[in-house]
DNA sequence: GAGGATCCATGCGTGGATCCTG
DNA sequence: CAGGATCCACGCATGGATCCTC
């Protein structure tokens, strides 16, 4: 018998209220259990699969599939997102949060950047990780919706800051994943040659590497840790 | 035994008459010869692989692979185009050149347009056509280096510009393939329900079916019939 | 006959992230 | 340990054209 295609089409979420309700019974159960329900097969190793987790999120939870400016759930301003955790619950991987624009839009602020729009409010969703354990078994944690308090805000607003002004004079080559305290900009791209198009210090176009925003461990770590007082 | 990749992967002619050369070469061969040079497998039938043809001289004669803005053989300013022929060597469809910019570069002219520039210089292979003789028997005839003649370029010249100008007005409902005496417009997408973007007569960006630029059949006829004489 | 509809391959960009070596 | 490198899926656009139905 095929696989249903029917089961991997959710039901978008009508209330936020149904949407975390439909996230607190992932609690507790495994990815094996949650693909199941889904008729999906489970990858062996995450590393010919990296993305497969969250989508399997998605697909549960049913965000909308990717689209472009959009939060996951754009009828409640929610962007979803999966937590790699170590057995004693605490984030083992930065979090990706979207592309840097190497051209920037001139006069662009912090408050209509990308990042603040996608860090305004997000559902995590921890899940357990490590090469220890197979991905079937992986156990998905309590979800966790969050969003950045005036002080977090803040550091976020700097670091975004700090780092698009070297983007904004073409200083590309300064640019290294030791900037920044919370956020940090670092390659996201198929490969160490892959080209995307940057400016320069002269303003002439030219091409880089492509690079993406992330959250720091430390400050993921952070984020659960305030969660569970 | 598996197909041999190196063999597809042809060198690019170093002169242009090392290009003429090897076009010459193909006048005369079935496309099955062709193909089992190259160890490539033949299409039953081209509805499913409409493309093929073209790909197939391209790889023969050592075409870059799609690159954007350059023609097929960028060092000698050569566009490469098969051409649909009857069993009377005469052109049997229109060609294909180049998307429609729906939202034009203000102030484009003919001397900058992307149509000019194809169409300056092509190499034009004639191949049969016709659903009663299959892909694999199908001939190749004489190559045909070609470029308008002043006559010719004040036609394309005028069609282009009526054409861009009802586009810059943003009167996309008046687009019709009845428009343009060498050059037409029709559609160019997925299907009638694709959508790209265009502007309306306001200037709003709105979204409408893609288009591209085609030659008519009666234009290649001429081309071929003063080659011959 | 020809205007309008359609088909495949491939590359690039985005969104989902984890891998891996010094 | 974390900075730098890499992997998959999917949508859209481009480049190659021919199909199909009035």
């Amino acid at each position: 018998m095929p696989p249903d295609p029917d089961k991997r089409r959710v039901r978008p979420p009508a209330t936020e209220r149904e949407l975390m309700d439909r996230a607190e019974t992932l609690a507790g159960r495994t990815l094996q259990q949650v693909a199941a329900m889904l008729d999906l097969p489970v990858p062996r190793r995450m590393v010919h699969a990296k993305g497969w987790i969250g989508t399997l999120m998605e697909n549960y939870l049913g965000a909308g599939a990717g689209s472009l400016p959009q939060p996951d759930f754009p009828a409640f301003g929610i962007e979803l997102k999966t937590l790699p955790v170590g057995k004693d619950g605490l984030p083992r991987e930065s979090t990706y949060i979207c592309t840097v624009p190497l051209v920037p839009a001139a006069g662009t602020r912090w408050e209509d950047s990308l990042v603040k729009r996608k860090l305004s409010r997000v559902l995590w969703i921890p899940v357990e990780a490590g090469a220890d354990i197979t991905v079937a078994e992986r156990r998905i944690g309590s979800p966790v919706l969050w969003s950045p308090d005036h002080s977090q805000e803040q550091v976020l607003r700097q670091d975004w800051e700090e780092l698009m002004e070297i983007i904004t004079l073409g200083d590309l080559d300064r640019l290294s994943a030791r900037l920044g305290k919370y956020l940090q900009i670092r390659p996201k791209a198929r490969d160490a040659s892959a080209l995307g198009t940057g400016t320069d210090a002269d303003g002439q176009l030219v091409k880089t590497l492509p690079r993406g925003f992330y959250l720091r461990t430390s400050f993921t770590r952070q984020i659960l840790s305030d969660c569970k007082k």
